[in-house]
DNA sequence: CACGCTTGATAAAACGATTAATCACCTCCT
DNA sequence: AGGAGGTGATTAATCGTTTTATCAAGCGTG
């Protein structure tokens, strides 16, 4: 039903490999024909592709994306983007959710490129390892992690907040991540630490080994300001510090990390730390379609994050 | 690279016919032969598909979807439910987003087919009308919707909630929407409307219209229970009354709709009303691959709702 | 005038899988 | 013994596009 080369080309009374040729630009043709064979195709709505042009070129046109988790809000919004970068090149984008673990993700790959997929682009869960794939592959980690081919510059990001924090005149400080067995909480965490003065003091706690009262308990002690590597973490704190009648902003200092859609809405709204995913995704997109078009490789990249202050953080009482 | 068809005939002397038959169970093999035959394909972990396939057969295996707004928390949800259930019975899922608007919605209509999808799956932006599809398609709507396939049951979630809310005794309520454009909001308000007693009564809120502080208003009037259609509206409705010096849920109980990542987490924790996104998935790829491969219709279905309720909402004082 | 060169187009093979048609061989029956 | 019928495999066509090799025609030149 859609229509085809040989359509175009029969109607013309020329070659299929004419046609082929005009519409690629390869071949000797006359203008005039050309011109004829443009319009012809544009009337009736023709453009090459389909499996035809995939079974002979071994390309479909289509990139593969593999994410930890759809129901974590902070990858949609790379999805979003991926997916936005992609269709502006002409690619189509598979998805595939791998749900965590390392073994949906190794099958998450092998469903993409059994569904046709060029090129993968892969988010990984905490850093989970991937034997090795078979095709074009971009990984968006974190600047640390070895294999990394693009993504925020989630050390700087901490060292943001903490500048941030510490002009506020905050001298000790929590930094909480979820788990440590993530590279970029890690390396957020990491960045806090760095940019912490010499007269402040800080006590990192992870949830997972220590829960929420450590941060609480910290909070009795003395620290006025809390630093969560992602906002999820901080909207958790904040109940928790409700819970124990502790005031934000008036009696501690709370952040975020991504900037998520319930950030800007709540009391207080949350301060935090993005990175340009438009970016990201375009330095992905281009890296991956460089490695399959066989073009030149660019260096791994790390786009920087910015800070945006809200209501949650403040100065000292 | 990948291992073909004809590689496995060649190395057990036989033709690429008789692979294919074994393979796909069709023509008249021995049955030693056919053993040997799969356990060969097998071993070099070969599978048919690809562009060779999709090229004789006409179809490719892959299914497209088409999402208003990747960023908007809810449709994520629904695009991995979709995945993992499109991933179970064998089929790829390419996504596009349509950035809301109609036209662009058509667009990435065309880009999936274009990109090789044998059918479509909709959920269409406020019951943005399409023109019409070439592929097989299904929408995922509101059961109100003349062209809807499947969906949850947004008016009996409606009627659930406002059971809840009377049955604490509530009786001056008022229902918040967001846009009355959109068919599944009016629905859940229309189901609200229709499960209200005769002794109650209640006054609806299009925020995109009035701003919040119709709603505010509305309380100070008398009204002690608010429902909103998303929690992303509860969540900055909260805010708001929080600014207004009204405590929920000791002044006023409020609820949402989704179950949004954030609602099992703020303060307090945020009643709402959710509906299996699996079995929607489940029946809306069901009803899009009976489509395309020919099989029986199913009829359009609803998925019941089902009531979560949390600490937003409790007894009058 | 015949040769070589350029120009403009075509024929045909190739990509990897499916499938209808065909074929060789064997068995059974009359 | 000779056809009918069944079995197990192969041959060849086909899907839509790209690309290499080929071909015909025109033109200037030695």
């Amino acid at each position: 039903m859609p229509p085809r080369l040989i359509d175009i080309a029969t109607s013309l009374g020329v070659s299929a490999a004419t046609v082929s040729n005009v519409l690629s630009g390869k071949g000797r043709v006359s203008p005039e024909l050309a011109d004829q064979i443009r319009s012809e195709a544009e009337r009736r709505g023709y453009a090459p592709g389909g499996p035809g042009r995939a079974l002979r070129t071994g390309r479909s046109g289509v990139l593969g994306l593999v994410l930890p988790d759809l129901s974590n809000p902070l990858f949609p919004r790379m999805a979003q983007a991926l997916e936005h970068e992609s269709a502006a090149v002409g690619y189509g984008m598979l998805i595939a959710d791998s749900h965590g673990n390392a073994r949906n993700q190794q099958g998450a790959i092998a469903r993409l490129l059994k569904s046709g997929a060029d090129g993968i682009i892969l988010v990984p869960r905490r850093g989970a390892q991937l034997e090795d794939c078979a095709a074009p592959l971009v990984i968006i980690d974190t600047p640390s992690s070895p294999d990394n081919t693009v993504s925020a510059d989630h050390y700087q990001g901490g060292t943001l907040i903490v500048g941030h924090l510490t002009r506020f005149n905050h001298r000790s400080l929590v930094f909480v991540g979820e788990s440590n067995l993530s590279g970029v909480q890690r390396d957020r965490i990491a960045g806090m630490r760095d940019a912490l003065p010499s007269y402040c003091t800080a006590r990192t706690v992870w949830l997972e080994q220590e829960g929420p009262a450590a941060v609480v308990a910290a909070v009795k002690q003395g620290a006025t300001a809390i630093a969560a590597t992602s906002d999820l973490v901080a909207l958790r704190l904040l109940a928790v510090l409700e819970d124990a009648k502790i005031a934000v902003p008036q009696q501690v200092s709370l952040s975020g990390f991504d900037d998520l859609i319930f950030a800007s809405v709540m009391r207080p709204t949350l301060t935090t730390v993005i990175a340009d995913e438009f970016a990201i995704a375009r330095n992905a997109i281009k890296a991956l379609i460089a490695q399959i078009e066989g073009t030149d490789h660019l260096p791994p990249s790390a786009i920087p994050m910015t800070l945006i202050p809200r209501t949650s953080t403040t100065g000292t009482p």
